[in-house]
DNA sequence: AAGACGGTCAACCGCTCCTTC
DNA sequence: CGAAGGAGCGGTTGACCGTCT
């Protein structure tokens, strides 16, 4: 019904977010269908919670992105792909637009240089992390469509690949690692989803919960990067 | 000095997923 | 079980700013 909105767009003024501020500070978040009458915002809902997420809400971390940050959106990337929300997930204070902003400014073309550089096989792992069914669907567990019959579908699709490899004669490490890269990112999956949910609830409780993720994450991940560089053979 | 160009970031859009009935 | 509406996500856009020529 090709009815125009007459929402207000584009930048947010001072009286706007102060109002956004404490009309979220009084009724908390979510219900954000509420949320643009009760503050008294000519704005729709998305935009509002996009404001709140990605400028307002408290603990947010502004400026240059530390080396550890940046490090750890690397390795994430390149286990999860373009899931921003569960990369940002991992860096307290970031916001996944944040994250997404700082990927494609800095972090793709650096990541694009150096994929010249590499070798066949690295071309080869990495089309596998950006393939797009796997980002579309391989790790959203919770979802409908891939809950119970895409799995086996995805284990299936795997196998095939595992044959493949062998027949070009690489060695098993490479189905070992997928396997485990299967399970992680269900298990990722999984703690995010809780922490979403505990995140409706209490902001700084997730806070004190992702600091425990983050170092758990990034012990795995030191794991996974030791096979990985094993099948890199680098360092 | 000024126009062109490129980089960054906030915000929007369209789609998918989830929840409720 | 399916439909409808709400919520959330990732991709894309466009304005702004700094640098280069």
């Amino acid at each position: 019904m090709g009815r125009v909105s007459s929402f207000r767009k584009g930048s947010w003024t001072e009286e706007e977010d102060k109002l956004l501020r404490r009309c979220v500070e009084m009724y908390g978040e979510g219900n954000w269908r509420h949320i643009p009458s009760r503050a008294g915002l000519n704005r729709c809902r998305k935009s509002c919670r996009l404001r709140w997420l990605n400028y307002l809400r408290p603990n947010i971390k502004r400026g240059d992105f530390a080396l550890d940050e940046v490090d750890l959106i690397m390795r994430l990337h390149r286990l999860l792909g373009n899931r921003w929300t569960l990369i940002a997930g991992r860096i307290p204070g970031r916001t996944a637009n944040d994250v997404k902003n700082y990927w494609n400014s800095h972090l793709s073309k650096k990541l694009r240089s150096e994929h010249n550089i590499t070798s066949t096989f690295t071309n080869k792992f990495h089309e596998k992390t950006h393939n797009p069914t796997m980002n579309s669907g391989w790790l959203r567990g919770t979802s409908k469509s891939s809950s119970g019959d895409q799995q086996p579908q995805r284990e299936e699709e795997e196998e095939e690949e595992e044959e493949e490899e062998e027949e070009e004669g690489e060695d098993e490490t490479i189905s070992s690692f997928w396997k485990k890269l299967l399970v992680m990112g269900e298990e990722m999956e999984t703690n995010s989803t809780n922490l979403r949910a505990d995140d409706k609830k209490k902001d700084n409780v997730v806070v004190e919960e992702e600091d425990d993720l983050f170092v758990g994450v990034d012990e795995l991940l030191q794991d996974m990067d030791m096979e990985l560089w094993g099948v890199f053979g680098g360092p």
